[in-house]
DNA sequence: CGGAATCCAGTAGGATACTG
DNA sequence: CAGTATCCTACTGGATTCCG
């Protein structure tokens, strides 16, 4: 079976050289924008129960309805939220993350644990920064 | 010694219901910017070896000399890059990534291997999206 | 309830020209 | 060489209103 790709992803940092940048084909632009990880991580708390628009849009702190929308229909298109319609009066609207949102999140770890461990250092060195220069 | 967070890191789904979200503070948004990751990608394969701008310019492929002046500013402010001065005539400068920087990189490697593994299933999603809708 | 449509302000980033 | 300064455009996202 070929694994030559996470053969190549050994603790040694060195090899990282034999990887080719990040494709910024989109996606890592959504991971940066204001709503997607929240709301994809919301969803992935919830594990296999949906939630509705309305629960996530209490739940997820300060977004607009608007920006829900947006953020879900670009999640659904990619593939990483499933969307559970349900033509009753009123409508009835559920979220669910898929298996693929699911992955993503799992590699977005190193990267929550990276953020919560070295943020006061990155503070710091802003601090430094700051107030040397200007 | 405590460990206790990266007890929690474990390979358990269910476990990621115990964290925080990713703090969203200007570190996910720097890294979905469009330069940040080239350019931090493209000191860390040069290792302990410096860059000059020009060369940073050159190979980092598309970018603006304003740009990669703003990114690189920021990846120093954040202690991810090392800036060296050399006041000579004409001046030369060479920038150098920090093991703050390496380690973030490293952190970033299951987000870029993610990618290049489902990066065809969002585009399949995508297709199958924009043919049935719209 | 779960949107869609519209308007608007702020910002990211490109192009270009100038400089110590 | 390694920037800074300026202008300009496109897009993100907030606020608000309307709708089935």
């Amino acid at each position: 079976m070929n694994n030559s790709v996470s053969d190549r992803l050994s603790e040694n940092h060195a090899d990282m050289s034999s990887f080719k940048p990040l494709p910024l084909n989109g996606i890592c632009t959504r991971l940066g924008d204001k709503w997607t990880v929240l709301i994809i991580w919301r969803l992935n708390i919830a594990g296999n129960r949906r939630l509705r628009f309305s629960a996530l849009k209490r739940e997820v702190e300060g977004i607009t309805q608007r920006m829900l929308t947006l953020t879900l229909r670009r999640l659904e298109r990619d593939g990483l939220v499933k969307r559970h319609y349900f033509p009753e009066i009123p409508p009835r609207v559920e979220y669910e993350i898929t298996n693929l949102g699911k992955s993503m999140l799992h590699a977005l770890e190193a990267v929550n644990l990276w953020i919560r461990e070295n943020l006061p250092h990155v503070e710091e060195s802003r601090r430094v920064y700051d107030s040397n220069e200007r």
